[in-house]
DNA sequence: AACTACTGCCC
DNA sequence: GTTATGC
DNA sequence: GCATAACGGGCAGTAGTT
């Protein structure tokens, strides 16, 4: 089979269809952004037969001072929320890209939905933001693209490769649904979707495991789209995917949900202080959500008490994870000083390896929680066990943030992040246990029954320094300094590199210097050495393949395959995909000029991975600068393959496209020897356990 | 029992 | 994780 | 500056298949 047409076709159709129904970039064809309620309003009448939906929803649209809350309800107060409710709701605000607007369009559906039936707010606020339940209960739905697409040919009777050449083509798997909608009629019309059956039904797909459970889940979810009319299906599958692709997302659900507590307020709030209330009101619940992230617990209180009273109900908990606060990049020590003029800060070293926020509880049990809240206390029963002798005996409770780092106890060496990946995850027994860990402190958010989040980072280290003893190997502070002096950070910085480190992350101390939970503040600068310009690891690589876009990639290609040249063997070896640091112009350029040198198959002197699923494939025409953090010995890349590691190849950490080389042909980009010289360079600390005999 | 594709989650 | 973009 | 949405490598765990 030729790539060439399938892939030409695919492109084709897809500019014509004009993409429509995924936002975010101006469509390279002109065709305009058409109003599609017209669409909309059509099927309801014919399908739903739900007089006064259309109505309705048009209420949804007024600005919330003209916005009458029942109006825009067309059920009975004692029913459940329809799911076309929301459906239509976000099918609305995909049709616009301001986010005051969205903001408001959600805000109006959160009322209505008080108004009403206020039981089901935390369904539909469930639904809005996309999630099934708090992060850290570790609900997983367990499917993905390849799941949606059995269920779509099963619901509608398609066959799967029909499916997926049409998802090629749109590039979003909910337009799929949108298209496939079933064209024969049901004698008996199912009894319609609400939020709260919908979410329910996707607990229910979370929780089957064991054999036959992808059979299960499918069901599940034919279930749901036999049922769905309108624009359900869409909105169905694109909660599924966990990708909404409307510009709506969680901190937009939490500022609407703020703005509707306030508007749906007896007596209402005085149009003079409307808008002071409802921005306060939109921080109040920012910020409570970021130290207590579990609906379950916020919406109730909100409901009851209301936005005011909310930080007094609802504040941190032990026990529930907080936002961790994030650093903002910076291109160098000058940007640093720049942005931190007059204010005393500190350099830490950046470890390399996973963030942990750990609590420890009056009666002695422990929770381990990740970047992203979720739960890993089971994945480091050593850390947990090794706390008595750290910790010192006056502290009954505390919140440490520090990062958890893979350590070889022989040679006092930090490993590589490769390395602590290979850590088993779930139910760990410590005596299975082959990478060793050692903890970095570097922050203290809570300290026997008292929070520290308010206050500065001097006197939250202090406590911190006050609090645990290092044991080598086992807890250390991180590394620190308080030199102001450009010099001296420069210094610093290659210290924290010549360690092992990724960079610094440099903060404020006694001013602007509280913990800002769940936000990437201004007070946290990190600093890479991959980030400076003319530092850091930069290669010349060719374009060998392309990946079909999606979303806002619809059209053109969402990544491409790179290669590096290997002048023994005269051929390209794949190393890495590459889909960020294009420009939308320059994203377009390339797809364009590329389509133009697509074969039908790959050079029998190519070499990767065949599980890559590469698209397209393209002649040796160009080469791109591309930057990148790290190199690694790869499982399905074959630069340099037989160089650093007889079967295997090298590739790149956090690739990114710098610019196009127009001055260099494909042959001479950089050379697989080139590549394993980068690779060794990197004086990577080897574990005992791999550095032996692997393989003989 | 070994392999593969898929999924979720680290970065 | 990095990056680009619209508001 | 914030929020969102494109996209990266690579690992363990799981379900299904050979």
């Amino acid at each position: 089979m030729s790539d060439r047409t399938v892939a030409d076709v695919l492109m084709k159709a897809a500019r014509a269809a004009g993409k429509a129904g995924v936002k975010g970039r101006p469509p390279l064809s002109s065709t305009a952004k058409s109003p599609k309620k017209d669409q909309g309003k059509e099927l309801a009448l014919a399908e739903t037969k739900q007089l006064g939906l259309n109505d309705a929803m048009e209420e949804l649209r007024k600005k919330q001072s003209e916005f009458d809350p029942k109006r825009a309800a067309f059920w009975k107060e004692t029913e459940q929320v329809p799911f076309i409710f929301l459906a239509r709701a976000l099918d609305m605000i995909s049709n616009e890209s301001g986010r005051l607007v969205i903001t408001e369009i959600l805000c109006n559906a959160f009322r209505t939905v008080i108004a009403t039936k206020r039981s089901d707010l935390l369904a539909v606020v469930y639904l809005s933001a996309n999630k099934v339940a708090p992060a850290h209960e570790g609900v997983e739905l367990g499917i993905g693209d390849a799941a949606i697409i059995k269920a779509l040919a099963d619901a509608f009777g398609r066959k799967e490769d029909q499916i997926k050449s049409q998802m090629k083509a749109l590039g979003d798997l909910g337009l799929v649904a949108k298209a496939s909608r079933s064209t024969q009629r049901l004698m008996i019309k199912p009894t319609a979707l609400t939020c709260v059956k919908v979410l329910e039904t996707f607990r229910f797909i979370a929780k089957e495991s064991g054999k036959e459970s992808q059979d299960k889940k499918r069901a599940r979810i034919k279930a749901l789209l036999v049922a769905a009319t309108d624009c359900e299906p869409q909105y169905l599958v694109r909660l599924l995917q966990a990708k909404m692709r409307i510009g709506l997302a969680e901190q937009t659900v939490l500022a609407a949900l703020a703005q509707a507590a306030v508007l749906s307020e007896h007596p209402p709030v005085l149009p003079a202080q409307l808008e002071d209330r409802l921005d306060e009101a939109v921080q109040i619940m920012k910020r409570t959500y970021s130290v207590l992230p579990i609906y379950e617990r916020v919406i109730p209180a909100l409901l009851d008490e209301g936005i005011s009273k909310l930080p007094n109900v609802c504040d941190f908990t032990l026990g529930v994870p907080i936002g961790p606060m994030l650093a903002k990049p910076t291109k160098g020590v000058s940007e640093v000083l720049d942005k931190f003029q007059d204010l005393v800060f500190t350099c830490e070293y950046k470890y390399d390896g996973e963030r942990a926020q750990i609590h420890y509880l009056e009666d002695g049990s422990v929770e381990i929680y990740s970047r992203n809240a979720e739960r890993n206390t089971a994945k480091f029963p050593d850390v947990i066990a090794s706390l008595i002798k750290f910790k010192k005996p006056e502290v009954t409770s505390f919140v440490l943030d520090c990062e958890i780092v893979a350590y070889d106890r022989e040679t006092n060496k930090i490993l590589p992040f490769q390395v602590l990946s290979t850590r088993s995850r779930k139910g760990v027994i410590i005596s299975d246990i082959k990478i060793q860990v050692c903890l970095y402190g570097f922050d203290l958010l809570y300290l026997n029954g008292k929070a520290l989040l308010q206050e500065q980072l001097n006197i939250r280290r202090e406590a911190l320094y006050n609090s645990f003893v290092e044991v080598s190997g086992v807890f250390q502070f991180a590394t620190a300094t308080t030199s102001n002096e450009l010099d001296a950070i420069q210094e610093f910085l290659q210290d924290a590199i010549n360690h092992s480190c990724e960079g610094l992350i440099v903060k404020t101390l006694e001013k602007d210097a509280t913990y800002e939970p769940a936000k990437r503040s201004n007070n946290w600068l990190k600093l890479k050495k991959d980030y400076m310009d003319s530092i850091g690891d930069s290669l010349d690589l060719v374009p060998i393949g392309g990946f079909h876009g999606r979303g806002k990639r619809v059209g053109v290609y969402g990544a491409f395959l790179l290669a590096c040249y290997d002048e023994d063997a005269d051929e390209y070896q794949s190393i890495c995909k590459i889909g960020t640091g294009f420009s939308d112009a320059m994203l377009e350029e390339r797809s364009e000029s590329l389509q133009k040198n697509i074969i039908p198959k790959p050079k029998p002197y190519y070499r990767y991975g065949e599980t890559l699923g590469v698209d397209v494939w393209f002649d040796t025409v160009e080469v791109w600068e591309i930057k990148a953090a790290d190199l690694s010995i790869s499982p399905v890349h074959r630069a340099a393959n037989g160089i650093v590691d007889p079967n295997k190849g090298i590739s790149l950490r956090f690739p990114r496209l710098l610019r196009v080389r127009q001055d260099k042909s494909p042959d001479q980009a950089t050379s697989s020897q080139q590549v394993a010289e980068m690779y060794r360079a990197q004086h990577i600390n080897h574990h005992p356990a791999n550095g032996n005999n692997e393989e003989d």
